[in-house]
RNA sequence: GUGGCUAUAGUUUAAUGGCAGAACAGCGGAUUGUGGCUUCGCUAGCCUGGGUUCGAUUCCCAGUAGCCACCCCA
């Protein structure tokens, strides 16, 4: 079949024509070699984009990151969550040491490098270190604890982009510090669960408990001693969880591997009285304040410094089909974290949530997002004098709060009016060359078209009357 | 780190082994001091490098990038 139409089309430009093409291939030929250094010099300087992984926020999405981000930051407030600002780059060994050598987000998701001063720094790849580093800095523990940490930023990891997961993306957290009681566990979780269902995010809750350190070694032993029986059935990255870390024997999702999690050890059975007090006492409150969650007895994080308390949050799809991968948040209790980084034994609990998935579910399920403010006055102007008389009026209306925008190039009144059309505004004042005269300014109504004449000294004034501030 | 899919104007996309076409956006017009609708025009593109071929944007290979899944997590 091919060969035939290979045939076929072969025959179709005309001999001549073939003839044609092939001078005119001899000649780009020559003149290729004729002018290859011109052709060097024209290139265009390649383009630039964006590291893998990693986005630029346009415009567009501007409304759902102030809607968020706002609305996190007041709910925070009200729960009396203090904000904070640690710095993008530390000192590597702060992760090594918080977050754990072993765990996957330290041994191979770090950006790190050594910088100039010979320094090991690297790129936060969570938040929850500095915080508590910038908690035992500070000597925070003087302060009426629990203190209450509320922080938005950044975060990098070097993984393999896919939906919901950059190298750069943005975390919501709470950090509280220096409280053991389990209220503040169920706080937490509350907090983020009334915020998720304000932004209109249906969420379930999956949560465990880990122990304490006292407790969990008890249970690892347990653990390694029915995994080992079974290790030949196990995968290879099981095999060394065993070694290394064998509470995420638990979070393997290899087929191979599920069948032995039936029957394997839980830790809930092994909690000293303490932790399980502890426990009790969070789901106690939880079911106080009609939060609904799953028990999930294999629930492990990939941090090291977790403690009791561990919690994810889920998006709960209508369909109940659940990607299981695409949590939009977790957390749980640190009470170790704060010794471990230098300071006193302090308790502590703490979540955090990724705003690009948040933002990638309410858009998933078409949710109205509040638009964001349009401009209320454009100022269109027309001649040199009425530029320079609109240049200070418009700062006038400005400093009264009015979102004033204007053109700085377009001369004719056609296309300033086409401007004031697309940027939405109520309202657009005309300054000509016969307003200028007249001392007068024009006040256009843009939705009906109706202008009317105004004394121009009484500009702001007027405004005020038709448009009210926020 | 493993695997799958994709690559055409700024964006969304069509077709094609021999002129790459459209829509939206942008810019400029339709008596130059009045927007939305309409209409006309302009600008702008085949990811890179090899190979097959008289000829490749199209077929093949490699690279790169993007998307997606595993993994991990937010």
């Amino acid at each position: 079949m091919p060969k035939i139409k290979l045939k076929m089309k072969n025959k179709k430009p005309a001999k001549e024509d073939i003839q044609k093409m092939k001078k005119e291939k001899a000649a780009k030929v020559q003149s290729k070699v004729e002018q290859p250094i011109k052709e060097k010099k024209i290139k265009a300087p390649r383009s630039f984009q964006t590291l893998k992984g990693m986005k630029d926020i346009l415009a567009s999405e501007n409304k759902y990151w102030e809607y968020v981000k706002t609305k996190a930051k007041n709910f925070a407030l009200n729960y009396g969550y203090e904000s904070i600002e640690t710095p993008i780059l530390e000192e590597t060994a702060l992760f090594n040491r918080a977050v754990g050598n072993e765990t996957d987000i330290v041994s191979k998701e770090m950006f790190s490098f050594v910088d100039q001063g010979e320094e090991n720094v690297c790129l936060r790849p969570e938040a929850t270190a500095s915080v508590v580093r910038s908690y035992v800095q500070h000597g925070m523990l003087n302060l009426p604890q629990p203190v209450k940490f509320f922080y938005f930023g950044p975060m990098f990891r070097y993984d393999r982009p896919q939906a919901g997961r950059l190298r750069m993306f943005h975390q919501i957290g709470l950090e509280a510090i220096g409280e053991e009681s389990p209220i503040i566990d169920a706080e937490i979780i509350f907090f983020v669960y009334n915020f998720l269902k304000d932004l209109g995010l249906k969420t379930v809750i999956e949560i465990n408990s880990i122990g304490c350190p006292k407790c969990r070694e008890a249970y690892k032993t347990k653990l390694i001693n029915y995994y080992r029986d079974r290790k030949s059935g196990l995968c290879e990255d099981c095999q060394k969880r065993l070694v290394k870390n064998p509470l995420r024997l638990l979070d393997c999702k290899e087929e191979g591997c599920q069948a032995y999690k039936e029957d394997a050890p839980q830790i809930v059975d092994w909690l000293c009285d303490e932790c399980k007090n502890h426990f009790v006492g969070v789901l106690e409150y939880l079911d106080e304040s009609g939060v609904i969650y799953n028990l999930n007895p294999r629930l492990v994080r990939g941090l090291d410094y977790y403690t009791k308390t561990v919690f994810e949050f889920f998006p709960d799809n209508a369909d109940g089909v659940e990607k299981r991968q695409d949590a939009l948040g977790g957390g749980g209790r640190y009470d170790g974290l704060v010794e471990y980084l230098g300071g006193r034994p302090t308790p502590a609990c703490g979540v955090a949530l990724g705003l690009e998935r948040i933002i990638l579910k309410l858009k998933e399920n078409n949710i109205e997002i509040p638009a964001l403010r349009k401009p209320d006055i454009f100022l269109a102007q027309l001649g040199e004098q009425a530029r320079k008389k609109s240049f200070i009026l418009i700062e006038e209306l400005r400093k009264s709060g009015f979102y004033v925008v204007h053109s700085c190039s377009k001369k004719g009144l056609k296309k300033q009016l086409e401007m004031a059309n697309k940027d939405g505004v109520k309202y657009t004042l005309i300054l000509g060359q016969k307003e200028v005269i007249d001392g007068t300014i024009i006040v256009r109504e843009m939705e009906g078209g109706a202008q009317e004449i105004v004394d121009f000294n009484k500009t702001v004034q007027e405004m005020k009357k038709k448009i009210i501030l926020q």
